[in-house]
RNA sequence: GGCGGUGUAGCUCAGUAGGUCAGAGCAUGCGGCUCAUAUCCGCAGUGUCCGGGGUUCAAGUCCCUGCACCGCCA
């Protein structure tokens, strides 16, 4: 029987949209999903969103919508996100889902059952505004940080779980399993805490005050929680207590946070399950913040990108690449649109995208595009060569279930500059210009097709289309998550004779400085950028254009901005309703622009006219005072992109 | 206020138990190759290893102290 792996994200709060932290934490529980598959585990996936809670009911009004219909909405936001970064997952859980509100009951009621749970009353500071406690500490000069006014002493009755009570257990728990939190420092963190005694938790909202949430079974008048609920989803995504599924997968169970939620996940949760009566989870794997910094590239563009909005821009597995590369789990790392262009560049287009490139040229040229035969019998730096490779499988197999991603990865790009420097020793050029090395030059071919082929399956947990690109290119139909390490990875089991094809580059450079231009056209680059400068033409590339966003449109309604003399608020289909405002009032009335096809910077960013959010701009010509809405020759549907 | 942590080449960071530890990658300069996405390979630098004190024959590496930044807790 093959081993398990359950690795979950959290579930994330449908209050803000898909941001770099969810996906960042999303993508490494999916690269450990798809390398404990190639592996050979038995697996499975989980993420999902939390949708209960007052938070969300504050932005549920804000956008003047129930919470459900709120949360629906969101929820499908997460939910058509990961398919575009390529996640595995097996199921998306929903706090909302009858089958999670089921679980969250009967764990209620069995903590409950045993004496976990307590009724008692407190007192605290209560922002009528908000409808919530605050502590001391949240508050800013006496006042609640949100609504500016002094809260006032208020008592409720509420439920409490005795967590306390685990507090001694649960130290034990974490002593005698030193990699049950981990990286080291949070574990540190987390018995830090633990050293001063541990609050009861607060695990009821009266109705009053908050309905949107789970009911309590030995309390119609009260609501759960949201921590309460929100973890539990983690077994009742897998059928707590009795499903197959979860008498399989719990034992081996990994959830994978980001620092913020550290304290749920090592102290409340694992109490909770303590009271519960099952198991605790395996690991809880803990990892930093991505800062963003604002590249130089994005500022001379005069534009903020969002990072998930560059992965159509330079591609999805140079962003997964970037993602996990760059930074070292548990700590934090800096991200910026420099920083990935010049891994995407270095890394993924100079080393392994040339040597994919040349490796394939290589045997077009010399052996008509077919796999050749190992030929004569390895010598000193084919031997090289393979241990290295043999070496890096070891690393990487050791290093990912330790969360060492980017040593896995720097140990594969050490295979990677072995393979460029044995070509470079070798010369295949030279031996194939010496009619007597033909079977030297078979070996040094295959050899190198050997390791281009190991190298794609070792990066197909991290980027399983490059990976799947280079099989193809390799006459190896399989799909990335059908791969086995142990057998794909085996030396010399490509078959000979096979045809190859040699495709378009794996990672196209960006080049993304007019300087890069220049100097390849051998231009001093200085004089010639400042040439260029002075001459008032700045020329962009073809690549630069692509990030321009451009759609066709339909203006189906428009209103005067009042006090404004230039502007009109228009909501224009694209293939989606956009707010745009337009500085068109003085040529163009409202009623004479509803209707019209006109074409918007779809991917511009958002800004604030006059108080009013405006997503795009529409384009338009000035011809002395006279301004034209640009437009296409014929009508067409709105949405499509102009290129 | 209490307790972690961090501070090493222009940038991002490795530096294990104190003695080839002063390093890697990127960026920069020079040279080589031509199969390749002007890619690849080789060579070359630069560093008061945050400041100050101490232990030691010997300290980025241990101790004390100051500064800066960060985290957790109050």
């Amino acid at each position: 029987m093959s081993e398990r792996f359950y690795v979950t994200t959290p579930i994330y709060y449908v209050n803000a949209q898909p941001h770099i932290g969810h996906a960042y934490t999303t993508i490494v529980a999916d690269v450990m999903n798809r390398f404990h598959k190639l592996l050979g585990y038995k697996t499975y996936f989980l993420t999902g969103t939390d949708e209960h809670g007052d938070k969300i009911v504050q932005a549920a009004q804000e956008a003047a919508m129930e919470p459900k219909a709120y949360a629906d909405r969101i929820s499908r936001l997460f939910r058509e996100t990961w398919p575009k970064l390529n996640i595995s997952n097996d199921y998306f859980i929903r706090t909302t889902d009858a089958k999670h509100v089921r679980v969250v009951q009967h764990i209620l009621q069995k903590v409950y059952d045993a004496g976990d749970i307590y009724f008692s009353t407190y007192k605290g500071l209560y922002c009528i505004g908000c409808e919530r406690f605050y502590t001391e500490r949240e508050l800013v000069d006496g006042k609640c940080p949100d609504h500016d006014r002094e809260p006032v002493e208020r008592e409720e009755a509420n439920y409490f779980f005795r967590m306390s009570k685990y507090q001694d257990w649960l130290i034990e728990h974490i002593e005698a399993n030193p990699d049950f939190i981990r990286p080291e420092r949070y574990r540190n963190e987390v018995l830090a805490f633990l050293r001063e005694p541990l609050e009861d938790l607060c695990i009821s909202r009266p109705k009053e005050r908050l309905s949107w949430g789970i009911t309590l079974p030995f309390d119609e008048r009260y609501v759960t929680y949201v921590w309460f609920d929100a973890l539990i989803n983690y077994v009742s995504a897998i059928d707590y207590p009795d499903g197959e599924l979860f008498a399989e997968f719990w034992p081996a169970a990994q959830h994978t946070i980001a620092k913020d939620i550290l304290k749920p996940h090592g102290i409340y949760w694992p109490t909770m399950i303590r009271s519960a009566g099952f198991t605790p989870y395996r690991h809880l794997n803990v990892h930093g913040y991505w800062k963003i910094n604002e590249g130089k590239m994005s500022k001379s563009r005069g534009t903020v990108v969002a990072p998930l909005d560059l992965v159509p821009i330079y591609g999805l597995d140079a962003f997964r690449y970037f993602l996990l590369r760059e930074m070292v789990f548990g700590l934090d790392a800096n991200f910026s649109e420099d920083a990935l262009i010049q891994r995407l560049n270095a890394d993924l287009a100079n080393d392994l995208g040339n040597l994919f490139s040349r490796t394939l040229a290589m045997t077009a040229k010399y052996f008509d595009g077919r796999i050749p035969p190992f030929g004569a019998e390895p010598e000193a730096p084919d031997r090289e060569l393979r241990d290295q490779t043999r070496q890096t499988i070891e690393v990487y197999r050791a290093e990912i279930p330790r969360l060492g991603f980017h040593k896995a990865l720097i140990s594969i790009w050490e295979t990677l500059n072995t393979a460029n420097k044995y070509i470079d020793s070798v010369a295949p050029w030279t031996l194939a210009k010496e009619a007597g090395q033909r079977p030297r030059l078979q070996t040094v071919m295959r050899n190198l097709l050997e390791v281009n082929r190991t190298v794609a399956v070792l990066i197909a947990p991290f980027m399983p289309e490059t990976a799947e690109t280079m099989l193809a290119r390799l006459s190896i139909p399989k799909k990335a998550l059908d791969l086995r390490l142990d057998e794909d990875s085996r030396w010399g089991t490509l078959h000979e004779g096979v045809p190859v094809h040699k495709g378009e580059a794996l990672f196209p450079r960006v080049e993304t400085e007019k300087i890069a231009q220049l100097k390849q056209k051998g231009m001093p680059p200085k004089a010639g950028a400042a040439a260029l400068k002075e001459a008032g033409m700045e020329l962009i590339s073809f690549e630069e254009f692509k990030k321009l966003d451009l759609r066709t449109g339909i203006v189906k309604h428009a209103e005067a901005v009042p006090k404004s003399r230039k502007l009109l608020k228009l909501i224009v289909d694209i293939g989606e309703e956009r707010q745009v405002v337009a500085g068109i009032a003085q040529t163009h009335t409202a009623e004479e622009v509803v209707g019209k096809q006109v074409i918007i910077v779809a991917n511009l960013q958002p800004a604030k006219l006059m108080g009013i959010e405006s997503r795009g701009m529409v384009l338009a010509v000035s011809d002395g005072d006279r301004l034209s809405l640009v437009t296409t020759a014929e009508p067409v549907s709105p949405g499509l992109r102009v290129s």
